[in-house]
Order: C-alpha cells, then structure tokens, then sequence
DNA sequence: GCCAACGTTGGC
DNA sequence: GCCAACGTTGGC
C-alpha cells in the first residue's frame, strides 16, 4: 500500500464535486513527474485530496480505483495517463498548508519541498500524522 | 498583484 | 548541447 497526495485548485474541481460524482477519473496531468507518480499507484492505494491556491488545505481522502491507463482527454498516442480515484471519507477538520508547514514531523513532506508538482508521494508516517490533524 | 520555482521551447 | 525567453503553478 502506497500513499499519494493530488492537487486541485477547487475552483477547478472541488473535494465537493468529487462528492457529488462519486469519483472520477484524474485526468489533466500534464507534467512527467506527476505522471511517472500515476504510473506508479496501483488500486487501493491511499490518496490525500489537496486544495491548492484559495483554499490550500488537505480536505478528504481517496483511494485509487484503477490503475493508470491513458487520458481519455489527451491526444492518442501521447504519453499522458490517468488513474480513476474515488472518495473514501472527508476530514472532520481540514488540514491548512500552515499546519503542515509547522509540524516537525512533516518536515520532509514533498509537498513542502516541490510545491508545484501536481501529484506527490507521501509517506506512511506523514499520512497517518495528517489524518490524525485532520481529525481520523 | 507579485514573484519564486521550474518546465518547455527554440535559436544558436 | 546550452541557455535565454517564456509560460504556468501556486504561495504570499
């Protein structure tokens, strides 16, 4: 079991409209290092559901549902994937970027070390401090 | 609104 | 192959 961390502006697509579809395919990624990350989930796996730029906070968990497989919206024959995530429970309390940033034991948190990279690793350790800031 | 980080593009 | 120019992301 790997653990990942995705990002979205909600403004774009929110933790809520992924509510309201009951998952989705998470397509859009258009960055190699994100993608050899998508390349690497495999179903099962735990998936923290960043909002990024107005909101900035972890807001719920996913799990990925299929592997990766090609992005239905990108051009045939290119190299972008996409992996189908679907909600597993929200964060009783959201967990803002500035308490992820104060936690010690978060230091080493991709995130905070490779801010724009769209699709993250996380470690088992950082997952279960964030659920537990986040109230689980 | 600004700027840092960083990926991509294209001229040489 | 290098690097300047440029575009995008995302925090502040």
């Amino acid at each position: 079991m790997n653990y990942w961390l995705v990002k979205s502006e909600p403004e774009a697509y929110s933790w809520q409209q992924f509510l309201a579809d009951d998952g989705t395919p998470w397509t859009g990624v258009r960055n190699y290092q994100a993608r050899n990350n998508l390349n690497l989930m495999r179903p099962g796996d735990q998936v923290l559901f960043y909002h990024s730029v107005s909101e900035k906070a972890v807001v719920g968990v996913a799990e990925v549902a299929a592997p990766a497989a090609p992005d239905a919206t990108a051009e045939a024959g290119s190299p972008w994937v996409a992996v189908a995530l679907r909600p597993v429970q929200p964060l009783p309390r959201p967990v803002p970027l500035a308490a992820l940033k104060a936690d010690a034991r978060l230091a080493g948190l991709a995130l905070l070390r490779q801010s724009r990279l769209s699709v993250l690793p996380v470690q088992p350790d950082e997952f279960e401090r964030i659920l537990a800031l986040g109230g689980l």
